[in-house]
DNA sequence: CGATATGATTTGCA
DNA sequence: TGCAAATCATATCG
């Protein structure tokens, strides 16, 4: 009320420039203090009726006017007070409704994002997919969840998120500057408050914010299915060909002393392996890597928990891996005849080479040794071993530890049922041997 | 179809 | 963090 009377107290001092302007309708002048109360009601409603009238102009002629009000001295007073009115009744319209707290799902989704590594530091190793959450650490991280067919599909997942997200954010941005230049524009004509402007931008970010809530709740579910069918692959069990399967049974029971192989010797039987491997299903090299470890802690597991059972299986690779030696070794005499018999066998060239590891002799011990029961290895096996025996005792100088009864399989194991410790070699390996690191592979 | 073999996962420990 | 042990789940065999 009290505003009311300001405003047309202000209108009324000022005539306004369009009507006089443009002639035909101007304002009576101002009655100052001479005049009655009913000629100011008078002025009052002729003002009110040149603004109700002000629609039925031509466009032409409201614009001629509008410039006319916005040229008129008393134009920013006027267009003050008007805006301190709007302000205050917009105040009080929409009372303390502002601050509204964060959405509690849209946070859940945030944090399922980051933890799904979508919407997290671009090469976070986050994929805490399935159990490995201590895969985060980044570098060689080997054994996380490296399925290269699920991080290819994550990285597209967060491709299109990115993408998306960036859309919708610079959109946002293109249309809240739209809108502020339009507020702006119209600022001039109409009373518009920063207040108001804030207003709006806060209402359309509003607007955009559900539309990327849109977009983060469906990346989530895209993640989830990805997740649960990669659970399901993993989980699925694939037999290894008979080759790869081969080559890590060589492996561990010519290392049984000490069948664990180190980062190098896995990376090398994967590699050998990942040719077999592959075929059976889609597996990158990574994983052929991780599989092999899996294997050996299979391997080590079952193994130790019967040995008895993997007697024979013990007996049949080490008398293979003794032909191989024997093969391998002579060819290597053959072709260095002239060579020193106390030259090391040159053979033994490979990254892991089988026939010449120190393991070798507790095979060959248990072969030649008075416990042996392994008769399905055949005689011609048994006389390429004796021809090794003796080359390897010319070539190597291992003599001294060859002709014991030992049997190989049960003495790797020590007293608390785990493998031998390689810092502290019991007597039954070959003294020759040293620690782990000098014995594995290409020692020799 | 049950038994067995074996690859994969989980859990707990040092 | 790597390993042992337990366990799960599936492939294969008889």
């Amino acid at each position: 009320m009290d505003e009311q009377a300001r405003i047309m107290q202000a209108l009324g001092g000022v005539s306004l420039a369009g009507h006089s302007v443009q002639g035909g309708m101007a304002l009576p002048p101002p009655h100052g203090h001479d005049g009655t109360d009913d000629g100011r009601k008078q002025d009052i409603g002729d003002i009110l009726h040149q603004i109700m009238t002000i629609t039925d102009q031509s466009l032409d002629e409201a614009q001629a006017k509008k410039h006319g009000l916005n040229c008129h001295r008393m134009k920013p007073a006027l267009f003050s007070v008007l805006c301190e009115i709007k302000e205050k009744t917009g105040l009080s319209i929409r009372g303390a409704q502002e601050e509204d707290p964060p959405d509690p799902q849209l946070m859940r989704l945030d944090n399922m994002l980051l933890a799904e590594g979508v919407s997290g530091p671009e090469k976070g190793g986050g994929s805490a997919a399935a159990a490995a959450a201590a895969a985060a650490s980044g570098g060689a991280s080997d054994n996380s969840i490296e399925h290269s067919d699920y991080r290819a599909k994550l990285t597209q997942i967060r491709q299109i998120y990115h993408t998306e997200l960036e859309k919708y954010e610079q959109a946002c941005n293109e249309f809240t500057t739209h809108v502020m230049n339009l507020l702006r524009e119209q600022s001039r004509t109409r009373p518009i408050s920063p207040k108001e402007i804030e207003r709006m931008v806060g209402i359309i970010h509003r607007k955009f914010s559900s539309i990327q809530m849109q977009l983060k709740q469906s990346t989530c579910e895209a993640v989830m299915i990805l997740r649960s069918r990669f659970l399901d692959a993993r989980r699925k069990r694939r037999n290894f060909s008979k080759q790869a399967t081969e080559i890590l049974n060589e492996y561990f029971y010519s290392h049984l002393s000490n069948p664990y192989p180190s980062e190098e010797a896995k990376e090398e039987l994967a590699k050998k392996c990942s040719i077999t491997v592959s075929q059976v299903g889609a597996v990158s090299f990574s994983q052929t890597q991780w599989l092999v470890s899996n294997w050996f802690g299979n391997k080590r597991i079952r193994y130790k928990k019967n040995i008895g059972k993997f007697q024979e299986e013990a007996n049949l690779y080490a008398a293979k891996t003794a032909v191989t030696a024997a093969h391998a070794v002579a060819a290597a005499v053959q072709n260095s005849q002239t060579n020193s018999p106390t030259t090391p066998s040159s053979g033994s060239s490979g990254s892991f080479n089988l026939s010449n590891s120190g393991d070798m002799f507790l095979s060959m011990q248990s072969l030649n040794g008075d416990s042996y029961q392994g008769a399905q290895v055949g005689a011609n096996v048994q006389s390429q071993v004796d021809t090794l025996r003796h080359v390897i005792s010319q070539t190597a100088g291992y003599s001294e530890g060859l002709g014991g009864n030992t049997m190989y399989s049960p003495h790797s194991l020590n007293t608390n049922g785990g493998w031998q410790d390689a810092t502290t070699p019991s007597s039954v390996i070959s003294p020759n041997e040293g620690p782990r690191s000098v014995h594995s592979d290409t020692s020799n």
